[in-house]
DNA sequence: GCCGTTTTCGGCCCGACTGTTTTCAGTCG
């Protein structure tokens, strides 16, 4: 419901954007955004409290509430419709072009009757938009490559994926020695799970000519991963690299600096709204700098233009106009959970079962990122392509381990290699081996691995059940998504969280760049709970230990502190928090 | 159409860049 509420909405802000009407478009968006961020079903919201409790959520007033009210009751908005009668177009489709917006959709739609992307190519490629009042050739090519783009790259890509090559490309700008800093921003600095493009932020010097930047701005631009040029000034330079994504390089002054890495580090709606802040306080925010008329009170230091508009250095992962402004203001924000605070990781596959890596190979790995523990999760017995251990093999895993710990108490003393699994759950909910068996690990994790496809509630049922075995300690990756390939499966997640704090169980964040599961709105929901969490990796490869910096990521975003992640607690407390050393009443 | 430590009316984020113009609208982030 709030989804397809928000999609609505954000057409009718571009159908009022495209007819010049002003402001609206800005509240319809706003609206857009409050209900897809929305925690609760808005319709669950209507049947407790009413009209009067669907305008309390922020951006929406009496009449957008109105006509939420009307998409309840009667499953359509009349004034959407009507609209929508008049300018008939694919406006989502159709305004992610680059460089169509909604006004250009519209009057190529009087004129062409251009409805959907298949009319655009084709207007553009028959040379019928060229010649138009306000079109060029220029403009032509340009929807040309904007189409072509859309289809090669359908939006987004995964942080583990383009994190690498902006650190490369960071690197390369360093090289050049003409600038004093670089940096990345955007989506990036934030950790979100997806990017759309690489944000460069570089400081140039006082000493700096405008030759100098040039020269920089063209070495930047004849990379040769670089396709396309998107556009070029003496200040910011867009391009586009193969593989499909973007990249922006932008040029500031020191003086400017901590304003540019703020502005340019988003979000759009945290920037929004700490312009309208700094507005409110008789102040002017842009990127190279807070003014207060005509100077400059703040600009060079980040942290210094929080404390200006009176708020808290605001962490870059929860800057999403998420109550993080309001909590900043307060002295309210959380102390995230950082790099350093891991002590070890739990879901680690070996070559016992579908890992490429010997245990021993595993635990020097993990030695070598400072951890004090590793916890060894093979597949069992269900998954028989990962030639998953049954009771027996598990046995004699145990004995290896048992043996690798004695010879490293030997040698260093505190490091420990950690005996557990991860069995599956089957579609009944039970697991899918023994309970004695189980009872013999350090620790027992369990997640769903088939028959993806059941109902909501049967799936929820099938976890909890899962969760309600005294011998599962943790649930891995508990939604399922693979991002950009799977959606996860239907569960009640309310439901899950409520079972998790009843059961005593940890909720995995996998930090495998294609999972991400839970998400970080899935963490702070739990948070909010009170449920215990767990950043592990799902690592196949010692190589795959390092991913643990995307969950951490998340957790971030989702508000997660030390203390609500196990694994930043060494294990003897670490322990504490499993089911099976918990003296449980009842 | 929304919203309010100042406001129930009068504001609403800001600047760069492009492509087309010949002073600017549209788009983007």
């Amino acid at each position: 419901m709030n989804k397809n509420l928000a999609k609505i909405f954000y057409e009718i802000a571009d159908m009022l954007a495209a007819d010049k009407v002003e402001f609206k478009p800005f509240a319809w968006r706003k609206a857009a955004q409050s209900l897809g961020d929305l925690e609760q079903d808005v319709a669950s919201i209507y049947a407790r409290g009413g009209l009067k409790a669907v305008e309390e959520i922020p951006g929406i007033g009496n009449s957008i509430g109105k006509k939420i009210e009307e998409y309840i009751l009667k499953g359509r908005i009349g004034y959407y419709q009507e609209l929508k009668r008049r300018l008939p177009m694919d406006w989502e489709d159709l305004v992610s072009v680059q460089g169509i917006g909604p006004k250009k959709t519209k009057f190529l739609f009087q004129k062409l009757g251009i409805k959907s992307i298949a009319d655009l190519e084709a207007a553009a490629r028959g040379g019928r938009i060229a010649g138009l009042p306000g079109f060029g050739k220029k403009s032509e090519q340009n929807i040309i490559e904007g189409v072509e783009f859309r289809k090669k790259s359908r939006g987004r890509f995964l942080l583990g994926e383009i994190l690498p090559q902006a650190r490369m490309f960071g690197v390369r700008l360093a090289d050049l020695r003409i600038f004093e800093k670089i940096d990345i921003a955007g989506s990036l600095r934030r950790g979100k799970e997806t990017i759309g493009d690489i944000d460069f932020l570089a400081v140039a010097p006082k000493t700096a000519d405008v030759f100098e930047i040039a020269r920089a701005m063209d070495f930047f631009a004849s990379m040769p991963e670089v396709e396309k040029i998107w556009g070029k000034g003496d200040t910011k330079l867009s391009v586009r690299a193969e593989g499909g994504f973007n990249m922006d390089l932008r040029i500031l002054p020191s003086e400017s600096y901590g304003a540019g890495l703020q502005y340019f580090t988003g979000s759009k709606e945290h920037n929004i709204a700490l312009r309208r802040r700094a507005q409110e306080m008789g102040l002017k925010l842009s990127e190279y700098g807070l003014f207060s008329g005509d100077e400059l009170i703040a600009g060079a230091n980040e942290k210094e233009l929080y404390e200006k508009l009176g708020l808290r250095f605001i962490e870059p992962e929860l800057r999403e106009n998420l109550g993080e402004i309001e909590a900043a203001a307060k002295d309210k924000l959380p102390v995230l959970v950082a790099a350093g605070d891991l002590k070890g990781d739990l879901h680690c596959h070996s070559n016992w079962a579908g890992g490429d890596n010997s245990i021993a190979a595993i635990a020097a790995a993990a030695r070598a990122m400072d951890y004090e523990y590793v916890g060894i999760a093979d597949h069992t017995k269900f998954l028989k392509i990962e030639n998953g251990l049954d009771e027996a093999a598990l046995v004699r895993r145990n004995r290896e381990i048992d043996k690798l710990n004695k010879l490293a108490q030997k040698q260093a003393g505190e490091f420990v290699i950690l005996k557990g699994c991860e069995a599956n759950i089957m579609s009944d909910g039970s697991i899918d081996i023994s309970d004695m068996a189980l009872s013999e690990l350090d620790f027992a994790i369990a997640g769903v691995h088939s028959n993806f496809k059941m109902g909501k509630s049967q799936m929820t049922r099938r976890i909890v059940r899962a969760m309600e075995n005294p011998h599962i300690d943790i649930i891995s990756h508990p939604t399922g998504r693979l991002l950009k390939k799977r959606p996860g499966y239907e569960i009640d997640f309310e439901a899950i969280c409520e079972a998790a704090c009843a059961t005593g169980t940890i909720l995995e964040i996998n930090a495998h760049p294609d999972r991400l599961d839970l998400n970080d709105w899935h963490i702070r929901r739990a948070l909010s709970c009170g449920v215990k969490m767990i950043i592990n990796t799902d690592a196949h490869n010692i190589n795959h230990l390092r991913f643990v910096q995307f969950g951490i990521a998340q957790a971030r975003r989702g508000w997660a502190e030390a203390k609500d992640i196990v694994n930043a607690y060494p294990w003897q407390k670490l322990r504490s928090f499993l089911k099976r050393n918990q003296k449980r009443v009842n």
